[in-house]
DNA sequence: CTGAAAGCGCTTACAG
DNA sequence: CTGAAAGCGCTTACAG
């Protein structure tokens, strides 16, 4: 159990631990005979460095935090596995903290990253504007907003625009007749959850339709929401003829809604989502949604943390949404591709009603 | 940036950093006056103690970390979801890895977290018995086996076992008529990937049915490993009545390759799987699943390392799967309560044909 | 090219 | 109850 240690290589290859530590750290000049030892050495041991050590003294962890909002939403888990992926191939790891939707958790994983210090943090945020991010980002922390953002912060920002998608899903909408359109939002204190609804209304305004406020439902992106809210449509004396769900879990809880009902989509009401997911090609029916390029905007974000902490100037990101076509609103769809590769769909044509 | 220490903490409470020290650390003897000194001070000061340098001298990091093989299987999610909160209740964090399925991206993310020096490992192996896995368990790693295992290692276990549900699954299946039953294995290295074939296997013989080897696919508990050895099912002369998955994103794969053919389910195959999510509610047809206890999985295993770290005995812990019936084999199931809780289903009665 | 020594920020016997 | 000092396992100027 007593760990090898740099002095047992030291001995072992006959060098002191500066020697050693030189070679492994790629430094400078160390005769080949010399290096040839500790690599032996090291070998031979299994020796492996302390990187608590290693860190304390060097004042840098090459490790990244990446907090999201809930590892359940699969948006969330495809969003960590490109971070993962993109922070190994540049040299760093990454610790994830899951905020579940709850501001307090949320910053008790940055609490304990920060405390760990790792050397930048990416960060999509649960609230509006937490304290601790906000000192964390004044006080000099490497920081990335991704997918949400907290106005304010001097922090680079990597999302995706979902504006031109969901004006694509209100041409499709009102293609098809439908004029009562309402909205299932996200937290208003997230971006997400109060851009989303703003694109829907300014969409619907550019077809002369109205967001009245009995037709926005406050969901909190889980699915529990997505079904309270449904229900609530649902008993209003005038029911929507869509219901536009502003992630994939409330669309999860609304199908459920309906489903108690003894309702059917799309027949007695439609349903659309924001962010796709493979599933989506095989409920019944197929559900029309809005896809984010969500492994780009891991890689990016990344990208933009890495550069930050190297010194480099970070860029902010913003990557179109589109918008994919499937059944849930009325309309045959054409057959789709497997899975991996939903269709991209043209958007139902665009013009002044 | 030049963060406040322990130091600054001694200097402004005017004491010496041993005594903060103690303070920090709930330790024995402080004069309440030095105790309140010093609380002062670290909250004026906003003082958070380095934890590398902590766990350098402590030698410990009261961190645990898992290694799972697929984040993107929800199974897995859940799991690690979890065992994140099972792990924050009992004072430790958990660093995560993501083996995709990889053997070498395991072993990548073992070793970094080996280097770590976390407290403790959680992991299903991707493989069947890496060296590396069993290297650190003979070093005295302390670490515990979820969901799958590595026979050979004296590491304690925390699993489902879902002989019994497989059972049931024929019994239902067999009701039905279906008598060609097939299964999508995955990688016969994994204790998951066997162990579903042979319980398939075993739960057949009771009905005097055979598992030919052209009914046996070979996958790897992705997606696109299900829709081809789905394809080959049906490309088969007499192809088999039922698919069973041994997982759900090859069920996933499963059910994109039976839509390409432009064949229907259960009509013209049946379809169920390892592994419960939400949407085998909503799915077109809603699919008949075993549901393993995952988060009591995740709790239990999170306890035993808990277990094992302290010095106590850990326990190796197996707990029942059980069927869920829907109608993706052929059976109209009686309407199931919404997302949060799968109807518990009465299995199909079970006596020698 | 190489080693002795200081120091990263803590904790913890050891004295007092 | 409290402080001075050693030490956790590394890295890195500083000399040579």
């Amino acid at each position: 159990m007593a760990s090898v240690g740099i002095k047992d290589v030291a001995a072992r290859a006959g060098v002191s631990v500066a020697t050693v530590s030189r070679v492994l750290n790629a430094h400078a000049s160390v005769s080949p005979a010399a290096r040839a030892r500790v690599l032996d050495a090291v070998a031979e041991l299994g020796y492996r460095p302390n990187t608590l050590a290693r860190s304390l003294r060097t004042d840098q962890t090459r490790t990244l935090g990446l907090v999201i909002s809930d590892v359940l939403n699969p948006y969330f888990t495809e969003l960590a596995r490109s971070v993962e992926e993109e922070a190994r191939a540049l040299g760093y790891s990454i610790i994830f903290g899951n905020a579940d939707e709850r501001p307090e958790v949320q910053d008790h994983h940055i609490r304990t990253l920060l405390d760990r210090r790792i050397d930048g943090l990416l960060v999509s945020p649960a609230d509006g504007g937490s304290a601790l991010v906000l000192d964390a980002a004044r006080a000099g922390t490497p920081m990335v907003f991704v997918d949400r953002w907290i106005p304010g912060a001097d922090v680079p920002v990597v999302r995706a625009d979902g504006r031109g998608a969901v004006r694509d899903l209100v041409a499709h909408l009102y293609a098809l007749g439908h004029r009562r359109l309402a909205i299932i939002a996200g937290p208003a204190a997230t971006t997400t959850g109060s851009e989303r609804v703003e694109a829907f209304r300014d969409a619907l305004a550019e077809y002369g339709l109205d967001l009245p406020a009995a037709y926005v439902g406050q969901g909190d992106f889980q699915a529990a929401s997505g079904r309270r809210a449904t229900e609530r449509f649902l008993d209003l004396p005038t029911p929507p003829d869509v219901v536009f769900a502003a992630d994939n879990l409330m669309a999860l809880g609304a199908l459920d809604a309906v489903r108690a009902r003894g309702l059917r989509v799309p027949h007695d009401i439609a349903l659309a989502a924001f962010d796709d997911i493979p599933w989506f090609v095989h409920t019944d029916p197929p559900i029309t949604a809005i896809a984010q390029p969500t492994g780009e905007l891991g890689r990016a974000a990344v990208r933009a943390l890495a550069d930050r902490i190297e010194g480099r100037t970070p860029q902010s990101v913003t990557l179109p949404a589109r918008l994919v076509v499937r059944r849930s609103c009325g309309e045959a769809a054409p057959p789709e591709a497997p899975t991996e590769a939903p269709t991209e769909e043209t958007p139902a044509g665009r013009s002044t009603p």
